[in-house]
RNA sequence: GCGCCCUUAGCUCAGUAGGAUAGAGCAACUGCCUUCUAAGCAGUCGGUCGGAGGUUCGAAUCCUCCAGGGCGUACCA
C-alpha cells in the first residue's frame, strides 16, 4: 500500500537557495537529517522554494512495488499545470537538482508519466536499524506529546448489570487508545461516568427485593421491563444470607439498591482488571448535583437566552444556536433529561484543563454529542480539543449465524463469558483489528479455534519461534551482541523484514494521532508475516558465524518490535507455544 | 422525513491525505516437515470497489444524486 510519509520538514532545514546561482549541491552540508524522507522532502520543499511554490506541499508515499523504490513522489505530476510544462521534464529537473552524491539515497528514477522514485541507500537503512535495538524497549515511542494532558472517557455503564461484549469492543478501545497516547508522550487519565441515582438504579433495587421476597416464599410478581439476570437472584441471596428475613417489610429499599450497585460495580472492575487495565478515577453524576454544577449550567445558560420555561419543562434553546429543534434539559417532573448532566459533565472536564479529552461512546449515542458540544460552546468553552469517537456495534456469529445476545444465560451476553470461552488475548484482537466505524462480526468460531485460523496466533507465534531460536542459539553457546555484522542482512527477505521494522515508530504515532488502533493491529499482522518468509528461507543459525550474529540481531529486532506493539495492544508475547 | 455510519473476492475485512497491475485472512484446490516450532511457507482459483453522473493528467478514495443495511432522531440513558 501506498503511505504518506511527513508533511512537516520537522525543522531540519537545508540550505536554501542563496539567489546567486549557485546549485544548492554545492552548498549542501551532510548530516543534517534523521533519514532518507526528511532529506527527501527538505530538498523538495528548496526546489519548490526556488520555484516560488512555497504553498505547494511535498508528499511522499512508499510505493508497495518494490521496483518503484522506497519512496515515490507524484510532484513533478502536480506541477504540471502551474510551471506550464511536461511532467516528464519537470521530474528531470526535479531530480537534477538533487545533489549526486548523499548519504540517504542511493538512486532516483523518473518512472511512469512522471513520478519520482527514491531509493534508500542501504548503510542509512541499517542506521536506521540499529536504533532498533539501541532503543529496545522504548523503540516505538515518541515524546511528541510529552507534557501534555489527556482524559479519556469510555465504558461508563451504569451499575445495573455485568459489561456485555458491546461494552468489551469500547473498553479495549479505550484502554488500547490510552497505551498509544501514552506512546506519543500523553499523560493520560482514563474516567469512568456513571449515574446511580436514577429511575433505572431504582428499578435494579426493586429488582432485588422482588427476588429476595420471592426467595422468602413469597408469591410476587417479577415485572417484564424488571432486570431478569441471574445475577440479581445472586445479590438477593447474599442480602437473604446476611439479613435473614428482617428485610421482608422494608419497602425502603436502599439496602437493595446499594447491594446491588456495590456488588455489580466489583463486578464490572474485575472484569476491567481482566482486561488488564483499571480506571484512574470514577466520575459520579451525582456529585454533579451535590456541588451545584447543574444549577450553574442551567444558570448560566438562562442568562445568555438561551433557556425558556415551556409546558411545565425547562428547555435548551439549541434553535437558538443553528439546530433544528429545542431539547428539553428538565421535564415537568423535575428531572433533568439526560443531556443536562451530560453538559454539566463536560463543562467539569473542559475546566479540569486537559490538552486533550476523548469520549468514546457507542453508535447508540450518536445524537447526544452535538447537543453536548454546543452547550459547551454556548457557555463560552472551547471545544477543539475535545474528540468525540463513536464505534458500530458488535454482532456475535456462530457458523455464520448470529447469535442472538439476548439476556438467556445460554448465550454469550456478557464479556466474562466471552474472555472465559476465548481468553483474553483473543477477545482484545478481535475487539480490535477492524475499524471502529465498521460493524464488528465477532466470530465466536474463529475465536475459539486454537489453531491456524486464528489470527491472533499468527503473530503471537512469530514471537514464540524468535524466543526459541535465541534459546537454541544460546544452549550451542553463541555469544549474541546486538548490532554486529549487519551489513551482512542484504538478502529481499531480510531487508524487506528491517525496512518494515524501522517504520515502528512512525506507525505507532499515526495510529495514536488518528485514534485507530487497528492500524497497529495490521501493521503487526504484516510484520509477522515478512518474519515468517525470512524463517522459511533464511536459517538464523548456520555454519557461518557472523551471518550467524547478524540474523541473531535481525530476529531480536523483531521480537523487540513484536513484543513491543503487542503490548500497546495489551496482548501477550508468549515465549512458548 | 431528517442526521451519522456502512456497502471492496463465495464469507469476514484492510486499503493510512487521489497515484503506477485494488490486498489479506477464511473457504476451495496443489505442493513443501531426516535441518532453528508446519499455529509456518509457496502456488492456483476468485473483483464492472452497491449504481449513475461529476472534478482530475489520474478516483475504491473527493463532490452530487440514487439504491440497500445499521444506529439515532423522547419530558428513556
Amino acid at each position: 500500500m501506498w503511505s504518506l510519509i511527513s508533511f512537516c520538514r520537522n525543522g531540519a532545514s537545508s540550505t536554501v537557495s542563496n539567489g546567486c546561482g549557485l546549485m544548492r549541491k554545492w552548498n549542501w552540508s551532510p548530516m543534517n537529517f534523521k533519514n532518507p524522507e526528511e532529506f527527501i522532502l527538505s530538498t523538495l520543499a528548496d526546489f519548490l522554494n526556488q520555484k516560488n511554490l512555497n504553498d505547494i506541499q511535498p508528499v511522499l508515499q512508499k510505493p508497495k512495488e518494490e521496483q518503484f523504490g522506497d519512496f515515490s513522489t507524484s510532484l513533478a505530476l502536480q506541477l504540471a499545470k502551474p510551471l506550464r510544462s511536461k511532467p516528464a521534464e519537470i521530474a528531470a529537473e526535479i531530480k537534477n537538482f538533487f545533489p549526486v552524491q548523499n548519504e540517504y539515497l542511493s538512486k532516483i528514477e523518473i518512472a511512469g508519466p512522471g513520478f519520482l522514485n527514491f531509493f534508500a541507500a542501504v548503510n542509512n537503512v541499517y542506521d536506521q536499524f540499529r536504533q532498533i535495538l539501541n532503543s529496545a524497549g522504548r523503540f516505538g515511542l515518541t515524546d511528541l506529546n510529552s507534557g501534555k494532558t489527556a482524559l479519556i472517557e469510555y465504558v461508563s455503564a451504569n451499575p445495573t448489570g455485568p459489561l456485555t461484549i458491546g461494552h468489551g469492543r469500547q473498553a479495549v478501545l479505550g484502554d488500547t487508545l490510552t497505551r498509544l497516547l501514552e506512546a506519543t508522550g500523553y499523560k493520560v487519565q482514563r474516567e469512568y461516568y456513571f449515574n446511580n441515582a436514577g429511575r433505572q438504579m431504582r428499578i435494579l433495587g426493586e429488582s432485588v427485593r422482588l427476588r429476595y421476597l420471592q426467595l422468602l416464599g413469597v408469591n410476587t410478581e417479577f415485572p417484564e421491563d424488571y432486570y431478569q439476570g441471574e445475577y440479581i437472584r445472586d445479590i438477593a441471596r447474599q442480602i437473604l444470607a446476611e439479613f435473614g428475613a428482617a428485610l421482608k417489610d422494608d419497602t425502603e429499599n436502599t439496602i437493595f439498591k446499594d447491594r446491588a450497585e456495590q456488588a455489580i460495580f466489583t463486578d464490572i472492575k474485575n472484569t476491567v482488571s481482566r482486561l488488564g487495565f483499571a480506571f484512574d478515577t470514577f466520575f459520579n453524576e451525582k456529585s454533579l448535583y451535590d456541588d451545584k454544577k447543574i444549577d450553574a449550567v442551567v444558570a448560566d445558560l438562562r442568562s445568555r437566552g438561551l433557556v425558556e420555561d415551556r409546558d411545565g419543562a425547562t428547555w435548551f434553546l439549541t434553535t437558538k444556536i443553528g439546530f433544528e429543534q429545542d431539547r428539553v434539559i428538565i421535564k415537568s417532573s423535575g428531572e433533568p433529561t439526560y443531556r443536562l448532566p451530560d453538559i454539566a459533565y463536560h463543562v467539569d472536564k473542559v475546566k479540569r484543563n486537559y490538552d486533550l479529552i476523548v469520549d468514546i461512546f457507542g453508535a447508540d449515542h450518536i445524537a447526544t454529542y452535538p447537543d453536548v458540544l454546543a452547550g459547551l460552546q454556548a457557555l463560552g468553552l472551547p471545544t477543539a480539543q475535545i474528540k468525540v469517537l463513536i464505534h458500530q456495534f458488535v454482532t456475535l456469529t456462530e457458523g455464520g449465524k448470529v447469535v442472538k445476545m439476548s439476556t438467556r444465560k445460554a448465550n454469550f451476553v456478557t464479556l466474562d463469558e466471552l474472555m472465559d470461552e476465548v481468553g483474553v488475548d483473543v477477545t482484545r484482537y478481535f475487539f480490535l483489528m477492524r475499524h471502529m466505524n465498521a460493524h464488528l462480526n465477532f466470530d465466536l468460531g474463529l475465536a475459539k479455534t486454537q489453531s491456524d485460523e486464528n489470527p491472533v496466533f499468527y503473530i503471537q507465534y512469530a514471537h514464540a519461534r524468535i524466543c526459541s531460536i535465541k534459546t537454541l542459539a544460546a544452549e550451542r553457546g553463541v555469544t549474541y551482541q546486538p548490532n554486529l555484522h549487519i551489513e551482512l542482512l542484504q538478502s529481499g527477505e531480510e531487508l524487506n523484514l528491517i525496512k518494515h521494522l524501522i517504520q515502528f515508530p512512525e506507525l505507532v504515532r499515526s495510529a495514536a494521532e488518528n485514534f485507530e488502533p487497528h492500524r497497529l493491529v495490521n501493521y503487526l499482522f504484516d510484520l509477522a508475516n515478512l518474519f515468517h518468509k525470512f524463517y522459511t528461507l533464511c536459517r538464523v543459525i548456520s555454519d557461518d558465524a557472523a551471518l550467524t550474529l547478524a540474523r541473531l540481531s535481525l530476529i531480536d529486532a523483531t521480537r523487540l518490535v513484536i513484543a513491543n506493539g503487542l503490548r500497546l495492544l495489551g496482548i501477550s508475547a508468549p515465549e512458548k507455544m
